[in-house]
RNA sequence: GCCAGCGUAGCUCAGGGGUAGAGCAACUGAUUCGUAAUCAGUAGGUCGGCGGUUCAAUUCCGCCCGCUGGCUCCA
């Protein structure tokens, strides 16, 4: 089986290594039906049906199976079949899950089959011509996965294998690897000590220790102000309300699975909020509204609580309560275009201040079951559309995408290892207003519903620190830092110098830690380097005397000598202008 | 939630049917030192929880909780 994307090289040998490994796999456990193997990003996959599930030692055994398999030369011939003849000789096989893709694919399409040796699998190629040119290949885990991934449908085995063109390429991409795992946010968060998940309070429920809770309100400190600056105002709203506003605006209705369950207050039902947009228009409604008052803008940090199966739950980036960067514009239809500029302006300059500046962005359009005017639609996506080309924002379509309420732009951000996050977005919204039945005076004096409009930019506090944490590797750039300096006196003499130093530094709003314990300089050096702390000064007689500073930085063994002044005013050009550079 | 694996000191991990061990961290003392680990000592654990098997369970079995890798969904 194969996905429907045009193969490029290294795709037909993957999926030929997929292939031989299904090989491998029912030389070995003759028990076992194969289902479907295709390529995905840096390697593929084979769905296997079997009792039992594969154990690492399993994996030893297909590889060495596969290398043995590879090295016979083994032609991999391609032969057309009828479907007659297809679903008998796969029904003979045993092989039902083959059977089961036959019946779904057209009728007209011609089907194929990959031979190998006595091994075969209907497929639609194209592969390598034979098992020798499949040389650099590893199976990297085992996972189950469901039938058609319905998990009402049977169990599978899945192998995951990644395959390459020369053995440098695997090395340099299990390299990649293991450099993720070392950036892993969890891992990190542990080890500088910026959150923790506590078994007492509750999977998914976030807990901000200093370090992290200080670059957390650096963060929304920025967001803040560049909203104030950008013509939003901020609102706050509860954590819970009454079921009847989930009613009305249709959540208990869509989004009921996402929900925390109900507590019952004084006969009155109440749910954790799953989204904040439901208060914010309360917050419109509270006054009749002009045309003047438009475009409005609410934006708030608010904490939603989301139900998630235990399953998914994963470190900072997949959570049951999380802030969101939320905002509701509320504009007129003629506004629409403008306003989603402006939000894409604000969009890219908020995520190039935290050091991403590569994009996927996606357009998503009509879905077969949606609310509101056909028209509106076209409307709508037409001005998403005129912005993103505006802005010059390269971006893909997704045809039927769209959520059922309105046409949305998702922009995912790439990280320092090439891996993608989805963040912000931007999505119109026929649904609610129309539910809340809002409105605003027109020109005409008449009431006309306004536009409404959902946007985040870093989507969830808690992921985007989690992409920053593994973004940076933990070495957060000097504005973001929640330690930036930390003053090393060689011995107890330098304390004071140290005091002083720290004491001026603070009255400067210089982050700053001291290390005074009794320990060798080069002790408290590793440890502030393990910290991943910007710049460490280090305070003996020579610099007492001359009342200078020698000062290392995190990425660089060198030191300099400087005086007061000199590296405040370094610390503050950089924290000003939020550089992020590799120096700093 | 489902499939698989894991859960031993604050952290990283070893061990294993006869009620536990290392390194780091913590604490105490000595050392006052120039750019990635100074030395010594002390203390620290109902071996995730609850049941079962057994003369005896941290070890074997069952259930529960949590974590990890996936499946599905999404901020």
């Amino acid at each position: 089986m194969s996905d429907s994307k045009p193969h490029d090289e290294l795709e037909t040998l993957r999926h030929s290594c997929a292939h031989l490994m299904a090989q491998a796999v029912q030389e070995l456990f003759p028990e076992t039906q194969v289902t479907i193997g295709p390529v995905i990003e840096d390697g593929f996959y084979y769905d296997f049906s079997r009792d039992q599930a594969f154990v690492p030692e399993d994996l030893e055994k297909i590889q060495a199976r596969m290398k043995e398999i590879a090295a016979q030369d083994l032609k991999i011939v391609r032969h057309e079949i009828s479907r007659a003849a297809a679903i008998k000789k796969f029904d003979d096989m045993g092989e039902k899950f083959k059977v089961e893709i036959i019946g779904a694919i057209d009728d007209d399409e011609p089907l194929s089959v990959y031979s190998q040796g006595d091994w075969s699998d209907l497929c639609r190629g194209p592969h390598v011509e034979s098992t020798k040119q499949i040389k650099v290949f590893k199976l990297l885990h085992t996972s189950s996965a469901y039938w058609r991934g319905d998990e009402r449908n049977p169990v599978l085995q899945r192998i995951y294998g990644t395959a390459w063109n020369t053995e440098k390429e695997l090395r340099v991409y299990l390299k990649r690897l293991e450099e993720a795992k070392k950036r892993d946010h969890r891992k990190l968060g542990k080890e500088l000590d910026l959150y923790s998940v506590s078994d007492e309070i509750g999977p998914g429920l976030i807990l901000w220790h200093p370090k992290g809770a200080r670059i957390r309100h650096l963060m929304e400190d920025f967001w803040k102000r560049e909203h104030f600056k950008n013509g939003y105002e901020m609102v706050i709203s509860p954590h819970a309300a009454k079921i009847d506003l989930w009613k009305t605006s249709g959540h208990t209705e869509f989004y009921k699975e996402n929900m925390f369950p109900n507590m019952n207050i004084e006969g009155k039902e109440y749910v954790m909020k799953p989204m904040n947009c439901p208060f914010h228009i309360q917050i419109f409604k509270t006054k009749l509204r002009s045309y003047r008052d438009l475009p409005l803008r609410f934006a708030e940090l608010g904490t939603v609580y989301r139900y998630e199966r235990s399953g998914v739950l994963h470190g900072l980036l997949r959570v049951r309560g999380f802030t969101q960067d939320d905002a509701h514009l509320f504009c007129r239809p003629s506004q629409i275009e403008e306003e989603i500029t402006r939000v894409l302006e604000l969009i890219i300059s908020i995520l190039q201040s935290f050091g991403f500046f590569e994009y996927k962005i996606y357009l998503s359009t009509r879905p077969e079951k949606y609310v509101g005017a056909e028209e509106s639609w076209d409307d709508a996506t037409k001005a998403l559309e005129n912005s993103l080309r505006k802005k010059k924002l390269d971006f893909e379509v997704d045809p039927g995408e769209g959520v059922f309420y309105g046409p949305k732009i998702d922009i995912k951000i790439k990280d320092s290892l090439g891996r993608h996050w989805q963040v912000s977005t931007v999505q119109v919204d026929f649904n609610l207003p129309e539910r809340f039945n809002i409105s605003y005076i027109e020109e005409d004096g008449q009431r006309h519903q306004p536009i409404m409009l959902h946007r985040a930019l870093m989507g969830s506090l808690e992921r985007f620190f989690g992409c920053l944490i593994e973004h940076y590797a933990g070495a957060f750039p000097l504005w973001l830092a929640p330690v930036q300096v930390i003053l090393l006196p060689i011995t107890d003499k330098h304390a004071d110098y140290a005091n002083k130093l720290a004491q001026r530094l603070e009255a400067s709003d210089i982050r700053t830690e001291k290390d005074l314990r009794n320990e060798k300089i080069g002790f408290k050096i590793r440890e502030a380097q393990l910290q991943k702390i910007p710049y460490m000064i280090v305070l003996g007689d020579k610099e007492v005397d001359s009342q200078t500073l020698a000062v290392r930085k995190r990425r660089s063994k060198e030191t300099r000598t400087l005086d007061f002044d000199s590296f405040l005013g370094e610390l503050k050009s950089s924290i000003d202008s939020r550089r992020i550079d590799s120096e700093s």
